[in-house]
DNA sequence: ATCCGTCTTGACCGACCAGTCAACTAGGCA
DNA sequence: TGCCTAGTTGACTGGTCGGTCAAGACGGAT
């Protein structure tokens, strides 16, 4: 038994936190350690590497994403699309409340870094990243069988577009250490841009 | 005198290489000695730190990127922004031959992992970012005055959301491991999206 | 011939890295 | 009571990390 929460959970939402204000290798197992009070032995009880535990970090995002994406809802398929816009600017938002500045997407941050070098880790990403593009691409059939997406517009096609515009745009307010708010609004645009006139 | 190149320039190059084959924080700088053929004190001779070499680093994609959007012309406006994903395309097809995979973009990869951590580096991918960007908005804007983008459009903006979209088509492609072609095919979508019926 | 700035060499540093281990503690259960 | 298992502890390892340094090699100018 942990203290108040046990410890392999501990260790998962303080490393979360560790990975995303500063990065995978730029963090020891030593200071993730201190961060959960926890020994090291007790680290590797849980974890047999930092590699397996990065997994288990990726597993806590996937898990709070698709809760935060279920949760965003509208009435017509364009407000729901337009909520997807808002969920991410939500969840980027309360990044920046917690950092105090833009720390990047969870798994965008650990797949530049990891996904040319851990080829378990990489595959990993990418089912998560499958699964967040397939929220998108559920939204985006539904938008396109109401007849609401522009002529031409292939709605698998179009939800990839989306996941990139947010992967980018959450980049790009990183590095220039804009705010959250101007990643949601992108989004919003990339969506009118495929809606039809009206909607 | 260095062999056939100089010194420094050996070790940028093969710098950039391996930044980009895994990371910058997961190659070590004995590594990127003796890649280079070059001594550790040599090394130190020409940069006072490794992150000192990753700007130099930044410098040369910099340039080269600056040289191949030159390059890149077509006749109207719209051919232009057209020839804008076809030069992201042809870079990152160069990158796909040399290292057998898609590794990311340059700049990008570096944002991820070290904007957060090394604010002398996080701006000078700052200032990179911005002449990037700046290369897509020149065009956007004359994309804008030869009134082929949809009514409503902003040229600045539009140039954000396609840098945007190239940096995540990238990264997607980076971790699912799918080809160039996707990542151009995906920028003239955008492109299209944005220029009035007809263009 | 000598001097000087640029570049090179190889040995060296302490700190830190991911990961290991045997011994220990504490609860659940028979 | 005694045992089993899950979890904990702290000391330890060997290798690697980014970075330093004094001594030298080399070519161009004087």
């Amino acid at each position: 038994m942990g203290q108040k929460l046990e410890s392999r959970e501990r260790i998962v939402r303080s490393s979360a936190r560790l990975f995303l204000s500063r990065s995978y290798n730029a963090v020891s197992v030593d200071e993730l350690c201190t961060a959960a009070g926890v020994r090291k032995g007790s680290f590797y009880h849980f974890f047999p590497s930092k590699s397996e535990l990065a997994k288990a970090v990726i597993d806590l995002h996937t898990t709070a994403l698709l809760d935060r994406l279920e949760q965003a809802s509208g009435q017509s398929p364009a407000e729901r699309l337009h909520g997807l816009a808002d969920a991410v600017g939500t969840i980027q938002t309360g990044f920046e409340n917690r950092f105090g500045r833009i720390v990047g997407c969870p798994f965008g941050n650990l797949a530049s870094e990891l996904a040319t070098a851990d080829e378990e880790l990489r595959e990993h990403l990418a089912t998560a990243f499958t699964r967040w593009e397939a929220e998108f691409a559920a939204l985006c059939r539904q938008a396109a069988s109401a007849g609401v997406l522009r002529d031409g517009v292939d709605p698998e096609r179009l939800a990839r577009a989306l996941l990139a515009q947010a992967q980018g745009q959450i980049l790009l307010a990183k590095v220039s250490v804009t705010s959250a708010s101007e990643i949601s609004r992108a989004l919003h645009e990339l969506v009118d841009a495929h809606l039809r006139e009206g909607y």
